[in-house]
DNA sequence: TAGCAGGAAAATC
DNA sequence: GATTTTCCTGCT
């Protein structure tokens, strides 16, 4: 199926694509190609026109448009974010930028492989699970695969899963993909609730026993960033809390502040890692997580 | 709450 | 080629 999506909103495919929400796009040629739900997604950006081609009726341009959340007015958005000349640089640099509206489970799944690794690590964990226990199918000539059900990985071998280089991530993912399969995370409802109640059932325990092992506050925020439409999600991973140490430093709490200024090293405890997301957020305010998103990119370009 | 282990691969030296 | 770092979390 082919169609296009006229934009009437700011949109950079190639900024959104490259930004680390993502680990299954690549590009080839003029074309960008993704997995999504199942099929191949081959999309290319003319100004203010995407080109979609699809395998699959689903991927319609319904489709698209949810899952690049083009409805959301990106200039509003931008407009109410808290600026300063850091975060100003970036959104310039990057003007475009979209969070998107992954599939939870995918999403889910993906982010507890991210734990220290890099992002080149991370999608070769994804391919490989792909690869091996999901579903394969043809698209012009070429073999891809979905990605995973939860009750395929719940069922899985952990030797078979270590063997697709996942390490002590292993029994995680399959821990998690096995919650996911008994249904004890209702992806629907999260969407629903508020922002900090989402979280706390992302990172529930039910009779003592945690529900997602390998979920901590972090791999929650970017759940509910990439795929439950909480833009007021703000993950700290390394590169943030650089940025965080660097630029915000008003934003960090005195005895955080204290620690990092001794030790250098920046290590977030459950508590500091609570807080500091609390600080930020009401910094950036309900849209916070597009300004996370915007400092992550520049931060990692910078360095390479 | 602090300290540490965890597995493998990429980055860096 | 060895060492350090890596979109962190769980356990004690």
């Amino acid at each position: 199926m082919e169609f296009t999506v006229s934009l009437d909103s700011p949109f950079s495919l190639e900024h959104t694509l490259k930004s680390g929400q993502l680990f299954r796009w690549r590009k080839r040629g003029e074309w960008w190609y993704g997995v999504v739900s199942g099929s191949v997604l081959k999309i290319q950006q003319d100004g203010d026109t995407l080109r979609c081609i699809t395998g699959s009726d689903r991927l319609d341009s319904g489709f698209v448009t949810n899952y690049f959340k083009l409805d959301e007015d990106l200039e509003h958005v931008l407009g109410t974010l808290t600026k300063d000349e850091v975060v100003t640089r970036a959104i310039e640099k990057y003007y475009g930028l979209r969070l998107v509206r992954q599939e939870t489970w995918e999403c889910l799944g993906s982010f507890v492989l991210a734990t220290n690794a890099n992002i080149p690590r991370i999608e070769k964990m994804v391919a490989a699970i792909c690869a091996r226990y999901g579903t394969r199918f043809e698209f012009e000539g070429d073999s891809y695969s979905s990605f995973p059900a939860p009750g395929v990985l719940a069922g899985a071998a952990m030797a078979d899963l270590r063997a697709c280089g996942l390490g002590y991530r292993a029994p995680f993912l399959k821990h998690v993909a096995a919650s996911v399969a008994d249904g004890k995370i209702d992806f629907d409802g999260l969407a629903a609730l508020p922002f900090e109640d989402s979280r706390k059932v992302l990172l529930k325990e039910l009779l003592g026993e945690k529900v997602l092992l390998g979920v901590g506050p972090k791999v929650a925020d970017c759940v509910l960033l990439y795929s439950c439409g909480k833009d007021e999600a703000f993950p700290i991973d390394v590169w943030i809390a650089r940025v965080l140490a660097k630029s915000y430093p008003r934003l960090i709490d005195s005895s955080l502040r204290a620690r990092l200024a001794r030790d250098g090293k920046i290590k977030l405890s459950y508590g500091d890692y609570l807080r500091l997301s609390q600080s930020v957020r009401k910094h950036f305010g309900r849209y916070a997580g597009y300004a996370q998103q915007y400092l992550y990119m520049d931060a990692r370009e910078r360095e390479a």
